[in-house]
DNA sequence: GTCTATAATAGGATAGAC
DNA sequence: GTCTATCCTATTATAGAC
């Protein structure tokens, strides 16, 4: 239902937004190109987002933000072992990533980068999309019975190894970064059981 | 002598490219504020890089390459413990990024998610800059008596934990995923010990 | 090596007909 | 809601005097 091409025209901006956006950044994204890409009017661009190019950036990491929770969601459920769990959605990044021919990665670290400490809007998105992947993280480690310091520890580390470990792994053209990440983790997170 | 007013044109423009960039990504930093940034004028930026804003670009992330190696291996090298060391580097990230206002983060990252896939001579000097400063740590290690494997496997999860969680202290201006992000490498790299 | 002026193009945004 | 035309500014890049 969310990927039809019978979509609306404002959620086929956000999406063509959101991709833009993740391929070449909030910067080097232009209004006209993701009116193209979303086979859109500009004048529809700005009847949907009349405040502008910084509201598509925040609709953009918005739809990023649940499209990434769910696929973590997902990766999460799949193994009742975390542990496991973790290392397994290390390695569905990597296949992404490399499917994608390196070049879809977080989508939305090249617009926070952009944007942190300049444009407020775009710039609370983005933390609240990092906070919310953490959540699940944490959740899922105190549902297998960490305590709740460790797990809310470890998923910061999770999330923070996992957004770096995409970068590395997409600059290098290599799936490596993602995979061996993953093993450290799931050593890491084994070390805190019982 | 790196830091000096009185550096040479085509290092002003490098020096002021990298600080731009970091902040700003490729994308969103214009050729005409690193000239007025760097005290030089357009046709000087030109003079030095005929190749214009990418050859610009590529001077920039070759320059932040060294100067964050520089960083690394300082930060190295203060403790004969490399799992020591790595939580002290992890501090010291944190104490830059909060003392900066939370705006010298990585200083490459966003120009590299900017431009992988479509600039390829930045692509390949942030490559390059990644590899030499895995090398750093992959040296530290082996010269810790770590075997080469692990050293090598090690080496790719601290740069890439560093860049993450970096990413995520400067989105959420807190110290706090660096900070038990380097714990955790440290744990990690214990977990090798012996 | 430095400077100013300018070309050529692309950017974000708006107006108003339909 | 959609579409086209257009405004204004900024962008990269070049030319040529000094």
């Amino acid at each position: 239902m969310a990927n039809t091409p019978q979509a609306g025209t404002r959620e086929r901006i956000v999406r063509a937004a959101s991709l833009l956006m993740q391929r070449q950044g909030y910067e080097g994204t232009g209004i006209k190109q993701v009116a193209q890409e979303a086979k859109a009017t500009l004048g529809s661009v700005y009847h949907f987002f009349p405040g502008g190019k910084q509201a598509v950036g925040v609709a953009a990491v918005q739809h990023a933000d649940q499209e990434f929770a769910d696929l973590l969601s997902a990766s999460l459920s799949t193994e009742a072992d975390p542990a496991k769990a973790i290392a397994a959605c290390a390695r569905e990044l990597a296949r992404h990533l490399r499917e994608s021919g390196w070049t879809d990665g977080c989508p939305i670290s090249a617009t926070a980068l952009e944007t942190t400490g300049r444009v407020p809007d775009i710039e609370q998105a983005v933390a609240q999309a990092f906070q919310h992947w953490r959540d699940l993280v944490a959740t899922t480690l105190r549902e297998a019975s960490f305590p709740q310091n460790d797990a809310h520890d470890l998923a910061i580390t999770v999330i923070s190894t996992l957004e770096g470990a995409e970068l590395t792994a997409q600059v290098s053209k290599s799936e490596t970064p993602l995979t061996v990440a993953g093993e450290h983790l799931a050593r890491l997170i084994n070390s805190y059981k019982g």
